[in-house]
Parts: structure tokens; C-alpha cells; sequence
DNA sequence: ACTCTTTTTGAGAGCGCTCCCATAATTTTG
DNA sequence: CAAAATTATGGGAGCGCTCTCAAAAAGAGT
């Protein structure tokens, strides 16, 4: 049984309340008192209870992250975990605890969250969202809880950080157009998912500015994982495109295998670009040319969001915030010679 | 403000005591009170604070997955996303929470896991532990909570979850020998690790069991990210192997580019072969033949045990408990052609 | 009907903490 | 040096719940 204040104060012969100051960090109280009860804490060992503190305060210093099915699917990447590093070093570093919420299963999924968000153990939440609709975000909006999502979304009042979709699939474009290309196909991400919708519009914005036709036989819908990139590709192929942008670098992995499938070779044949920058694009062979987005920044300015939204909680009205971080292009040897 | 039993109780027209024992499904209440009850927490939306409950019972129904320092180095790799992904399912299952402590800094990491551990919000502790002299588990056993960790441990009180390290590489050795391999180099893992060391047991015992001699030249270390394999295969070049097996699949990869550096092919030159099985050890040319470990099944048999061990606490002096799961050889196009 | 048992219900204490307010100690001031 | 202002300390209430125990209600047995 952990010492508690009580016994602290009889130590230190001091009251509860005078404990709980000292602990606290709070003023009024002489040096002398504060020393004398904090060799009493030290000797005992003691630790403040934070359930009990959290019950009077109404604040745990937990916020929950909260990963729909639909992320958890395209786990095997490296998306999730960075997005995790960064939102817990924010953590650790303000003393506050990150509760995960995964969810493997669409049955049930808004029910557990909502019984996560409304037992009272989450002061805030991050939600790593898909969807533009994802329903899980009404769900927390309507519970009350300081709410940031990763991945824009529509509603008006949500905090939200997301990187530069649009702009970094237009950059992705518009350097295989810069390559002379004029056939570039696209393989999409799932489409209901903002990412996937994102990618699509900055590919074609890029293909409009530069006054070349959006076919839909050069448009294959895929779902960000690898398998369905092969797929894509392979429907993409008749189509003979001489480039094509994958909407993540999964994918673009997969539409490599169908390509090479069929005897044709990267970047001699058909150009590659993908998303997202991923440990093996670089190992590849051939390294894959792709769009780099600051996935680990996304988890920590997403948890410092919250964190500023429940410091100032009762301030003011505040505008939602909405943080669009950039994107780079990273060019490797998936579309051939380089522009110089 | 969320409703409180209180209010309840007054809606129901019955006390606090019967609505805190319809909400816990006691026995004892008439059918027709039961109904009432249940009318009333309906109507009103209550949801009972778990920070009070916990408050009372002594438990949080909450989890911590405790990632050291040295684990979270190695975060590209699919290996923790798995694991929690295995972990998460379990507690989902049983209404249990999981709480992320990932620590990205050696300083100071001992004190935040101390500070969680002690701050009294987890039942029990997961810990992925990687070396096996962890300063975090003594530090998790003093504190009394109960503890599972990933990675076998050497404290004879621990629990533990692992994968048959030294059966798998050991496995995949003798298939080198098999294929007729003389010159078997090996890329280690961290060697504080204990998946870095039974690794390296493995290789060792496949040679000896074979009489081929352990040879300090064919052995180079490196600390499972892609780059250390890279670096580690350079030095192991002049050595003329012509077998590798890499103690996990990202060193592979590193271990590959450098063998392409220096104009060699795969499996055509040198046979390699990694640990692991991750997403794109089967998309990488050539496919990697690798050993297959069961990691999700890691997490969901610690999170398992970990429960098990909540709900038996008190009932006996239970021995620990080591899991030890089977490793499956996955062969790939790495190490040239089949056995047949 | 009355007693004895069993089931159902309610009241009170208390988990460990913070916060408010009253009192006690100290310092400042006229 | 007494009175006022300030600072330091302690005691009580209460956060929302569970749990124990006693009282009330219902059922059983004669």
C-alpha cells in the first residue's frame, strides 16, 4: 500500500492541505515547511495519486488517440507508428499520457469509442481520421471532448493538421510533365478516405494547369495497399500510360511488380512517383522518386494542438486551427534522368 | 456535466446503492426495480465515471505498453505496430484500455516509466523489452504492478512472451548449409538484445551442429536499422561469404545494397537470408526468404497473460509463465533455387 | 396469524485528493 | 506596541463511486 498524503503530513508533522501545496507547487508556504515535508516525501516514497487527484480536478492528464478500423488496415506502414512518436514525445514532455484506441473491427467501433470518451478518462482526443466523414468525429465533437484531428476534415468547428495532399501530388505531377510525360495515369487511395480524394484533385489540377486532358482510362482506384496497387496497375496498363503516380508508396510498389509482370521495365518504360517517403522507397530497386510528408511532425503539432486547446479551454471562443503542413519532393531514379 | 448515479437514483425513484447495483448487474434486484433503473440511466445518458470507480476498486481496467528507448530506434519496422495491434485487440475484448509509454530518450526514461508506474493509473505493465539487463523491469517488479514482458527476461520472477529466436535462426542456417553453403556470414542484431543474442545463438549452434567452424570474420554486428546492415555487409565482403543470414529483415535490405554496391547479385553471387517476414520482404527483388515470427500473436498473448495474471492475482503464488512461440521458415527467392 | 428466513433496499463511511474558508502565526504600519 | 494587513496552516466538505451493514419488505413454514 503506497503512502499516502495523510500519512506524508503526520511525518512531516504537518497538515494534509500543507502537503498537498508543497506537491503542488503552490505558494505560502515557509521554506523550512516546504523542506520538512519534502524529506517526509522522499523518506516515504511517496507519489501522488493521480485517480484520486483526477477525480476532484476532473482532469487526468491522459488523451486518448483514436485509430478508426480503416487506419488500422494499412498498418503494416510506417504511417501509424511515426504519427504515435511524435504525439507521445509531445506527451512526455508536458507529463501527459497518450491512451491508445485501435480499432480492428468497423462493428462496434463507435460504440467502444464512445465508451472510452465518455467514462471521463480522456481529457482530449486525437483522431487519426480517414474519412472526410468519418462518423467517429461527430461522435467526440458530441461528447464534449477538446477534439484534433490528423486528416482534414469537413465539419467547420474541427481542429485539424494534415500535410499538403493537394499540393504535393500536383508537385508529383507536374515534375512528369516537367519530364515530358503527357500520358500519366494516377492510382487513387481509397477515395472516401481524404488522403485518397487529396491526391487525386492535386493530379489533376496539375494535369489542367498544364492544359492536358483528366482521362478516366488513365484513373484506377485503389485502397493504399500494396496488393491493390498491383491491381490497379494492371487495369491501368491497356491504357499505356508512360507515367503513373501512385497515391502512396505501397502501392507504387505494387503497381511495380504488375509492371515488371508484364516484361516492362521502371523507369525505361513507365515512370514511377509515389507518397509518402517510406523506409524501403529508398532501398528499392529502383529507388522510388516520391513525395515526402512530415508524418512524425503531423502526431506532435496534432498533440501540441490539444494540449493548447485544454490549457486555454475556457478562455475564449477560439478559431478552429487548421495546420497544413508541406510537402517535398524526393527524387530518386523511379522516372529516369533528372531535369538539368 | 454528465449525470451522476445520484441523479439517476433520484429519476428512478430508488437510491444511489441499487442503481450502482443494477449498473454493475449484482444480483439481488427485483426485476421490475432492474427495468425501472435501466429506464432512467437511459433517459439521462448516464455513463459511470470510471475515475471514481477506479477510485474505490483499486483498479483502472487500464494497461500500460511500456516501448524503451531502444525499441522505439527500431520503429520503422512493422514489428510495434503488430504488437499493439495484437495487444489492443485483446483489451478491446475485455474492456480494458492501453496506455502508450514510449520513450524516444534513454535520459529520463526510467524516472517517466517510474512516474506512470507509480502515479497509480495501470493495473499492469507490458513491457517490450529489448535487452535483457532492461533497467525498466526491476524498476516495474519493485513497484509491485504486475508485469508481462515481450522478450524473454533473465529475473527468474518474469513473465514473459517470446519467439523462438535461436529455433528460427538456427532454422534458417541449416537450410544455408543444406543448399551447401561453407561460407555463412551473419549480420547480428543489437547483442544487448536478447533478439540480437539469440540470434546470434542460433547461427552459432546451426555451424556447430554441423562442424563447420564459427568464424570471427564472417560475423559482423549491427543494430537492426537498414543502414547498420549496409555498413555491417561492407565489412563482411572481403571475407568472401557466400551465404548471409541477417538477423532481421530491414539489416537484409541494407545488407542487399551494399552487395549491389559492389556490382554482386542476389542470390546469383550471395544467398541472403533475413528475420522477421515484414510486408516487403515479398515485394523486394528478389523476394527475401526470411524467418516468419508470429509478432501479433506476441501481443495479444502478453495482453492475454497480462489479464489473466489481474484477475488471478490474489489467488496464488503462480510460477511465471514463459511463452515461447513457434518461428516458420518463408522461403523466398533470396537464396537462390529450392531444395528439391 | 405469527415467527423465521430470505431477498431487496437504503444509509453511511470512505477511497485520496483538492479547494475553500477559518484560524493562527507572522509581518507591516501608524 | 497595539492594530491592521499579510502570510501560513489546518480542518472540513466533497468529487462519484463501491461496499458493508442494518433495516425493510417479501416469502415460507407452522
Amino acid at each position: 500500500m503506497p503512502p499516502t498524503l495523510e500519512e506524508v503530513a503526520r511525518l512531516a508533522g504537518v497538515s494534509r492541505s500543507t502537503v498537498s501545496r508543497v506537491v503542488n507547487d503552490q505558494p505560502n508556504v515557509r521554506p523550512e515547511t516546504k523542506e520538512r515535508v519534502w524529506k517526509a516525501i522522499n523518506q516515504s516514497g511517496y507519489q501522488p495519486n493521480v485517480v484520486a487527484r483526477s477525480l476532484v480536478t476532473n482532469r487526468t492528464q491522459i488523451i486518448g488517440m483514436v485509430i478508426p478500423e480503416a487506419v488500422t488496415k494499412i498498418f503494416t506502414d510506417p504511417f501509424f507508428p511515426l504519427i504515435l512518436r511524435g504525439a507521445t514525445e509531445v506527451c512526455n514532455n508536458h507529463h501527459y499520457q497518450l491512451l491508445l484506441s485501435l480499432f480492428t473491427d468497423p462493428e462496434g467501433q463507435e460504440a467502444d469509442c464512445q465508451r472510452v470518451l465518455r467514462s471521463g478518462y480522456l481529457d482530449g482526443v486525437i483522431v487519426a481520421s480517414s474519412s472526410l466523414d468519418d462518423p467517429l468525429i461527430p461522435d467526440v465533437l458530441h461528447c464534449g471532448t477538446p477534439l484534433v484531428s490528423i486528416g482534414r476534415h469537413t465539419d467547420k468547428q474541427v481542429h485539424y493538421v494534415d500535410s499538403d495532399n493537394v499540393g504535393g501530388s500536383r508537385m508529383a505531377v507536374e515534375y512528369l510533365i516537367r519530364l515530358g510525360h503527357r500520358r500519366i495515369a494516377t492510382i487513387t487511395g481509397r477515395v472516401e478516405m481524404n488522403a485518397g480524394q487529396d491526391r487525386l484533385e492535386g493530379y489533376q489540377q496539375a494535369l489542367l494547369a498544364h492544359g492536358l486532358p483528366v482521362k478516366d482510362e488513365l484513373i484506377a482506384e485503389g485502397d493504399f495497399t500494396e496488393r491493390s496497387g498491383m491491381i490497379a496497375m494492371q487495369r491501368l496498363l491497356p491504357a499505356s500510360p508512360t507515367a503513373v503516380f501512385a497515391a502512396n508508396d505501397v502501392m507504387a510498389m505494387g503497381a511495380l511488380k504488375a509492371i515488371r509482370a508484364v516484361g516492362m521495365k521502371v523507369p525505361q518504360d513507365i515512370a514511377l512517383i509515389g507518397f509518402d517517403d517510406i523506409p524501403i522507397a529508398s532501398v528499392v530497386e529502383p529507388a522510388l522518386t516520391t513525395v515526402r510528408q512530415p508524418i512524425e511532425r503531423m502526431g506532435s503539432m496534432a498533440a501540441d494542438l490539444l494540449l493548447n486547446l485544454l490549457q486555454n479551454a475556457s478562455e475564449e471562443e477560439t478559431l478552429p486551427h487548421r495546420i497544413i503542413l508541406p510537402t517535398e519532393l524526393v527524387i530518386r531514379n523511379s522516372c529516369g534522368s533528372t531535369l538539368d
